[in-house]
Formats: structure tokens, sequence, C-alpha cells
DNA sequence: TGCAAAATAGCACGATCGTTCGTTTTCTTT
DNA sequence: AAAGAAAACGAACGATCGTGCTATTTTGCA
């Protein structure tokens, strides 16, 4: 394979603790492991990022990077709950300082549409994931499908406190609304990073128009 | 790796060739490999695909088998244009029987919605074909994206057809119309295979009705 | 039925994989 | 600064991968 972009090495006098904890090399250069691991999985998938690949990325041995998970599988699982976490700052957290109901449920999805266009360039764990893991039973899929059900759980509510808040028709059905507002996103990621379709990014804008126009409390 | 169901041996006098012209026993026994290639592919994807399983399968020799295509990049190929070709058949070309229009669109539609159902139990290779190369150059890719394209068009003008015998109104995004309806299909698949969620199938059905509703002309 | 050609098998190669183990280096604390 | 703990290294393992090679077997045709 050809020679991968090298990390910068990360000291602990240039990066300090985040909260205050005071953090030992160990944990340090395991949260910096975990970083380069994201980087590589998101590209190439959790079941192509390989120990040696990522050893050489961290400008490491394969047996010190090892030696911070214990097994592959668990290094697959530290790099989804740190998808899982960035994704819930950057998407999720944002959007709770909107009030509940339709503006709440706008800016999430908004937030979801951007986190994606970006993806469209790094890739997207929880669509990568859902494939390589579709039906191989174990804790990595546990992992993964846990994260995603949370996060459209998530969605879900925010609809159900739309339609509560009378910002939607009386007789919507919620989960059908979060099931095509799921598609639409899907669909952008496939059109735009598989088959590289110009204007996907403006088709989920105005999919979720139309969306919200069916579904609206007649204004 | 546990032992793999083990295909039963196809031989001549069983299996008579198709459309009447003489077979011989090389492209048979090809056939029969991609055959069982494309069962392993759908389930664990191609990049998953290995010639030793394959062999394995197949009763064969990893070296009987690989003679058949000459490097692994054929026989994903081989396998692509097998997917694409029973997509068209059972897919596209019972379509065709319908006129043109909204009748043909909506077959078009059950029979996609059809063999994703069936595929949420075996996969489907447009869909793991495109996460494992999102990103990476080379002619499978190009065998894939050159399918998907294929019938996505095809979908794509079936929609325009729709609209030109005024079964639609005059107004609507012809490719909007379409890029959401792939939305419902991939959330099905997303939803269904993924996440077992059930009622998936029936979630795409109402989805796809409440895009008629929408984009159909007033009756 | 015999003979050329095609199909399959057998074996080995270099590479990469996750993992283990013993050693050495580096850090942390007293 | 010394002692003890933590972290990183280096080498090796068995396994699997795709791919060449050379036999051997099987097939199709004269």
């Amino acid at each position: 394979m050809a020679v991968i972009e090298i990390a910068s090495k990360t000291t602990r006098a240039l990066s300090p603790p985040p909260g205050g904890v005071v953090m030992h090399k160990g944990q340090q250069t395991k949260a910096a492991i975990v970083d380069a691991a994201l980087g590589l999985a998101t590209q190439i998938g959790l079941e192509g990022l390989s120990i040696g690949a990522l050893a050489e990325v961290m400008r490491m041995s394969k047996s010190g990077v090892f030696a911070h998970f214990g097994s592959r599988e668990e290094l697959q699982i530290s790099v989804i709950r740190e998808y899982y976490a960035r994704f819930e700052e950057e998407v999720f957290h944002p959007a709770l300082l909107q009030p509940k109901g339709m503006p709440r449920l706008k800016t999430l999805f908004q937030n979801w549409m951007n986190r994606t266009s970006v993806e469209i360039d790094s890739g997207c764990l929880f669509i990568s994931g859902a494939v390589e893991f579709d039906d191989r039973p174990g804790p990595v899929r546990d992992a993964l499908a846990g994260s995603v059900k949370t996060w459209l759980a998530a969605m879900d509510r925010a609809v159900v406190q739309a339609k509560q808040a009378g910002h939607l028709a009386q007789n919507v059905d919620e989960h059908q609304m979060a099931f095509e507002i799921h598609g639409l996103i899907l669909a952008l990621h496939y059109e735009a990073r598989f088959l590289k379709t110009p204007g996907s990014v403006a088709r989920a804008h105005t999919g979720f128009a139309n969306i919200l126009a069916r579904y609206g409390s007649t204004p």
C-alpha cells in the first residue's frame, strides 16, 4: 500500500487535557490513536481499519497501538463511541438551544445535513458500518446499532414534539415522517458520495421542504 | 472460518444451456462460480468475497476457480454484471409490459420494493458496493457505478414519461421525484436490514403514496 | 478411439492480518 | 535522584489473502 499521511506527534505540553483533569501519557496517546483511527475508518470502513496502517499513521509500532485496546474489536468500538460523541456534539446538542417543535426539528435536520455534506468527502460511519455489520452479530454491531438507534430516536422525539406543539397536522404519523427524512439523508449520501451526482444537497433540502409542506399544519 | 454451505454440483446433463446455445464445460462452471460468488458477495460484500471461500463453496481448488477470471477484480466485475442482469430481469423488464406513464412507474417502484424486501435477508450489491467503493477508483467501481446509473436513469425516464402522459402535475421536477423515491428504498434497506425495524416495508409503501399524492396531477 | 485443447489441481511465493510475549524505554512518584 | 509503574518496542506466530507456476485430469472433436 502507498505511504499514508502521517499524523503530527501530539505532546502533552502542546495539548492540555480537556476538562482540567490530569491526563496521563497513556490516555493521551490512546485519544490520539482513536482520533487517527476515526479518520481511517470513515474513509475505508471499520472493517478496512487495520492496526498496521494505524500504527504507520501514528508512527508507532503495531504492538504499541494494540496494547491500548487489547483487541481489534475494542478498537472498533472505541472508534464508534468517538464518532457518536462528535455526532452528538455537532448535530444534536446545538439544536437543543432551539425551542421545542418546528424550530428544533428544522435545526436538527439542518445540522444533520451539514454534517452529511461534509461526510461526502470523509465518509459516514453510521452508513458504512451499517453495511459492514448488516448480519454480523457481535459487540461491534451492537455498539453501532445502539448509537444509530439513539440518534434516530432523538429525531423521532423532535417530530413528536413538533406535533404536540401544533406545528404539524394532528393526523401525521411521526415515525413515518422520520422515516422519510432518514431516506433523504441516505439518498444524499449515496448520490453525492458514490455517484458524485451534482446538486444532491439541494435535492435533500427540497425534499425536506416538501415533507414539511405535506405534514405541516395549514398555516 | 466455519464451514460454509456447499453448493450442489451442477452437471451439464441436469442443467441444459439457456437459449439453446451449446455451452461448454468451462462456461458452465464459470456460470456456476459466478452464481455462488454472487451469493457470497451479497452477504459479505464484494470486498469480503475471497477466492478461497468461493473455492470451498464450489468444492474446487483455489487455482481452479481463479483460472476462470484471471484476477480478483475480474471476478468482482463478473459478479456485478450478473447482479445487474438479474436486477434488470426482475425489476425493469416486467415493468415494460405496462403502458408508459403512471402504470409503468408504479410497477417499477413495486418491483424495486419487492426486490429490496427480499434483499433484507440477502443483501443488496448496489448498496454495499456503493459503500465499499465510495472513493476507491478502478474498474470495479466503474462497473458498479455504471450499473447503478443505468438503473436510476431508467427510473428517471419513467418519471419523465409519467409527466408527459399528464399523470403528474406539469410543474414537478422529475429528478427531484426520483431522488425522493431512491431515498425511500435506501431507508427501507437501512432500517429493515441493519436495524431490523419492523414495519419498514409499509413505511416505504406509504412514502411512495405520499410522493404520488404530492406530485400527482389533481384528478 | 485417440489426440489436442481446455479445465482443474497442487504447490509455493510474498504480503498482510491480529495477536502474543519478553524486553526496553519512558514516565510518574517518592 | 532512585525506584516502581506504565508505555512502547521488536520479533515471531499461525492464518489467510491473491497470484504464479507446473502437472494432471478431463473434455470435445476428428
